[in-house]
DNA sequence: GATACACTGTGTCAATCGATAGATATTGTC
DNA sequence: GACAATATCTATCGATTGACACAGTGTATC
């Protein structure tokens, strides 16, 4: 019998000795997953690397497939609460006709600079950053919950936000591409760490902020040249 | 033995029957290496679709990486056709120190168009776009030359004259940053073009030329606000 | 027309893949 | 201590992978 949902943490007459097992898979996973992709990285070697058995991976995803939609889940999570102290402000404003446009622009820094935080911080972000670069590449299993989160969290914010500075529509083909462009700037960061560019910048705490710096500076003067 | 180099074409004594097997399998290999990855994509799955035989790539190739190099070497050719009409320009312009940041700005936004050129334009331009992002995350034979290429062409040139706008050194790593995000603006639509974004835009002729205008535009914007 | 070279076909190899069966071990409840 | 649920082990399956050996076919040159 698969156990996948149930680890029964908790459940009286269970016992919660699988859950150390259980996120060490996950997290040899991402790494493996990150680095060589979703077919790449073999079952076998993520089994090693987190010290267990083959099977165990059968037994606490069911399948290949249903570890690498277990690790997408995290990440979607992890990206949830990273915007959600910009979100509201940004549905608020968008839902106030009076929002200024510098007001709108403020928004817009704060998310693409929420984002930039998603792609930097927390546990192992290199390889969180990697399976969100590979989003844009790659046929894995659970691409569409992926993408639906990129969607709905960082891109269509910032498209609404845009779109209203420009006092264009959001459903404007026009509009898609700059907020594209818009949020490139921050996508190209999330290559490979090990690439020779990257490695020579290093993406440590004093970048981070620097990092956050240029794409303010950079969209305020994007949106300066449309609203002056 | 072997053949990869010498095709035999136009050799006395041998026939060019295989140019066209050859050439087959390069089309063929491209599109199905951009759709699932290098070790994705299987030499039978290549072989099928070229509608040779298996050990036609051997033959023409030596093995399976040899194919992917050689794609990579097509690659790298056609970004260097594209380039060479602005990069000579981007030289005279940096050896002289008598260049005005108006007319480095204008270099700056001839050079990002053409990269835009490289990436939306020839035959199978989205396997190529592909292959391209795919470079960003991907662990391929040929690598290095994928990104020396990339650097050479693209990113030192865009490199130098923004630094030379911005009045500070090459080496700056803040400097690297900011031709990375701005760089970004134009790799970002080398994703996968079945994906929902790219696919309700399309990047065909009208869009390419909307394209360069949204890249010209905004890196206006960001250098004047450098060099009002 | 014989010879050499270019090219294409059949068949098969060892290695590795994801997945499963089935036995065993561990832990908590009664 | 009996029992059941949870957890981990050994061993192996069928399928697919890249690569290769080797025979066969076609064409140009002398």
């Amino acid at each position: 019998m698969i156990n996948i949902q149930t680890t029964g943490r908790g459940r009286p007459g269970t016992q919660a000795r699988g859950e150390d097992t259980r996120r060490r898979i996950l997290e040899k996973a991402l790494d493996l997953f990150a680095a060589h992709g979703y077919e790449g990285a073999s079952t076998r070697q993520i089994a090693e690397g987190a010290g267990v058995n083959l099977p165990a991976i059968q037994y606490y995803f069911g399948n290949k497939e249903g570890l690498y939609r277990a690790i997408i889940e995290d990440i979607v999570a992890d990206t949830e609460r990273h915007m959600s102290a910009v979100l509201p402000r940004v549905r608020a404003a968008l839902d106030d006709p009076e929002a200024t446009p510098v007001e709108l622009t403020e928004l817009l820094c704060q998310t693409l600079e929420a984002f930039v935080t998603v792609v930097t911080s927390g546990p192992q972000v290199e390889s969180r950053r990697l399976i969100f670069a590979r989003a844009e590449v790659e046929e894995t299993p659970g691409l569409d919950r992926m993408h639906e989160n990129g969607m709905r969290q960082v891109f269509n914010p910032c498209l609404a936000l845009f779109a209203r500075i420009h006092g264009k529509s959001e459903g404007d083909p026009e509009m898609t591409m700059r907020t594209m462009a818009l949020i490139g700037q921050v996508v190209i960061f999330c290559n490979n760490h090990k690439r020779p560019i990257l490695k020579a910048v290093g993406l440590d705490g004093e970048n981070v902020q620097l990092m956050k710096q240029i794409v303010r500076e950079q969209t305020l003067a994007i949106c300066r040249a449309v609203a002056p």
